[in-house]
DNA sequence: GCCGACACTCAAATCGCTTTGAAGCGTTGG
DNA sequence: CCAACGCTTCAAAGCGATTTGAGTGTCGGC
């Protein structure tokens, strides 16, 4: 069924059919009654081709997801987020398309799907420290979203990122007050913009207490189950094992606990681990009770927010300020973490509920109760702070 | 830059430079030439959507992901599926087109696809026992494939499935050879078809010794973490708990883990878990060694398998007759087993390298060694069997 | 010298929609 | 009575490719 047989069928031309269907004013109300009944009857559904090729808008946003042709892992992450910038662009009427491209043909794909016209926009994944896509799409003219950011890009441009550095800041910091010293990182790839800005929250919170980080208790690698059980059965064979953990991932944090557990520690009691949860619908942190003390920040929303941002981006046209929005992830406190043995300790943590006021084991330094105020369970939460400029972000973020 | 601009910088009609691009044969080789470096020059790219509309092909594949409403769980091994369809996509030059919907809307979703005529054909996802998705594309006549099975379909149709009645059997019987009776199953949730035939198994393999399943020690659910340490923890808890637990994935393996773990109790020695495990990217069972005993098909190379199927049956027309491939899963062993503590043993199961040879503490049945056979390592592997038929599999399957 | 075959090339139609510019028609106002 | 004006409707021209059917020029055979 076409516009050109329905218009027969209803003794009216397609130009007036096409109008009454797309809601042009100048159209009898009747007459759109009509055809808006025989386009019901006859199921018509305008053919997407012509029309994307008559209006010149595909109605589709593109992702490119870059394919490791080292390391062959799909972000795990990646099922959530297109989750939720699915729900967003099936509301708007926008179509999905990924291409799952070799990452050395990662800068060839956005090209093509430029010069095919084949989509309106693009969501940029895992943003590198240094990263040249931003350029490059800027050049191609291709409206695009950045889900993280690219810290040393020179320009503007639009993004959605959770604020890793204070996350792993307040993380660190919640350990700090517990009265750990020797807390270890294990952190995704640091040339991805994310894991790298985690490293500076976690410097940045020893360094707030005058602690030098050391580097063997740092680990970074792809983030999986394996890493943090590797990573972790390493440095707990050191003579200064750490007592606690920071991990970058639920996978990794339960890649320690496997570890903890053939070392015969206790987790939360003998080493206590935090972790970065993105919510994952899959792979949730517990139910009412979080499993791992973790800053969580759902990818899914991220997703959303990326998609809302892009699909305004591209019906508003150039004229539109590039939007940044930074997500807050929420501290909750959950059964992984626990007061340094053998530190005097005010009140035990109970998961989910109390707060930790831990008695710093060198004689507290006022910050203890400030963090714990922060990491009540039901936090500011998913708290946004938006700004309209798409400026870079204060440097401390 | 478009077909008619590059044909007058060229001088030549559109004609000709269309058909110099697209390799006919009435062109001189000569001209082609011409053409050919003018394309690359100007970087010239056929506009999609003109393409679509002049040759009523979408180039383009659909994935109709359903969103369950209420538990909002996006499947964990969804990303590593499109991964290997998306590669053949890549390929074949055919775009991935996903539609998230919420369940209720799939049909709708379906149909919309059709009559917007804007994919080519769909994969069919995370089939049900009774699923009326199959009747629903017949009658479209939108081509498919499905990822897994139906097992109530009445027609022929295209699918790719790994042999699930069969991996579980013989991960049970992989424990009842190492001596254990008391084997729990924490299973999917069993309206889908992968699960029930999961505990088709699972019982088929009890019932060949004689035994009669105890539904005290069947669990079905969503396949998460928590599912896993939730069901371990209320079985173990009984007077006559599990020696031995089948798991669905690698996530609930892990969940019945961190139970063992609670318990006191030492995976492998004083409990066995063998699961199956989807060979995700980013949720390995190991390295060299496998840290679980497991049933493993690479959900990856299924989803290159099914791209693969579509595309030809789409290049194909209606000519073709559905195909159905089963996958066979590998028997990988690894740290998670070991013989009933307490049972006599021949030989002790050295993960990876050996195989066990159990005893059965009631007295062996000849099927011990049959089974120990099929569970080396190094197994037939990912070997499947394809039918060109497309008829439905024997019962057995 | 004429004709058909062959090798190229092209003009124009087509795909199914949107959109521009204009026309039909009844009503008003000067 | 005629021009002007809304309100509807329409014919036709795009959008950018593919594809049909026709046209040109060259060559060999008779």
């Amino acid at each position: 069924m076409t516009l050109k047989e329905l218009a027969q069928k209803l003794g009216l031309s397609p130009t007036t059919v096409s109008r009454a269907l797309n809601g042009y004013p100048e159209v009898n109300e009747e007459t759109r009654r009509r055809v808006a009944e025989a386009a019901r009857l006859h199921n018509y559904r305008p053919n997407t081709q012509a029309k994307r090729l008559a209006t010149g808008r595909a109605m589709a946003i593109g992702h490119v997801i870059p394919l490791s042709t080292r390391h062959e892992i799909v972000n795990p992450v990646f099922a959530d987020f297109i989750a939720g910038a699915g729900e967003v662009y099936a509301q708007s009427g926008y179509d999905m398309v990924l291409s799952i491209v070799p990452d050395a043909d990662e800068e060839r794909a956005y090209r093509e799907v430029k010069s095919k016209r084949s989509v309106d926009g693009v969501i940029v994944h895992g943003p590198r420290r240094i990263d040249g896509r931003i350029e490059l799409l800027d050049a191609l003219g291709l409206p695009f979203v950045v889900h993280g950011r690219v810290s040393t890009a020179a320009r503007p441009y639009a993004w959605v990122d959770v604020n890793n550095q204070r996350a792993f800041e307040r993380a660190t910091g919640f350990l700090l007050d517990l009265g750990h010293r020797r807390i270890a990182l294990v952190n995704g790839i640091e040339t991805m913009d994310f894991a790298w800005r985690r490293r500076q929250g976690y410097e940045a919170a020893l360094a707030a207490r005058g602690l030098v980080p050391d580097p063997g208790l740092m680990v970074s690698g792809e983030m999986t189950e394996a890493l943090g059980h590797d990573a972790a059965r390493a440095m707990l064979a050191r003579p200064d094992a750490p007592t606690a953990f920071v991990t970058a991932s639920l996978l990794i944090a339960m890649g320690v606990r496997r570890a903890l557990e053939e070392t015969g520690l206790r987790i939360g009691r003998d080493v206590s681990v935090v972790t970065h949860d993105d919510d994952l619908g899959y792979l949730q942190n517990g139910g009412d009770e979080p499993i791992y003390t973790a800053t969580r920040s759902s990818v899914r929303e991220a997703g959303r927010r990326c998609a809302g941002h892009l699909i305004a981006m591209i019906e508003a046209g150039a004229s539109m300020a590039p939007p940044g929005e930074l997500l807050e992830a929420a501290l909750v406190v959950g059964q992984s973490t626990g007061p340094l043995p053998g530190a005097e300790t005010a009140i035990r943590t109970v998961p989910g509920i109390a707060l930790p006021v831990a008695t710093d084991a060198r004689g507290g330094d006022g910050v203890a109760a400030n963090h714990a105020g922060n990491g009540a369970r039901h936090d500011a939460g998913h708290g946004a702070r938006s700004n309209g400029l798409g400026s870079k972000p204060p440097a401390g973020d």
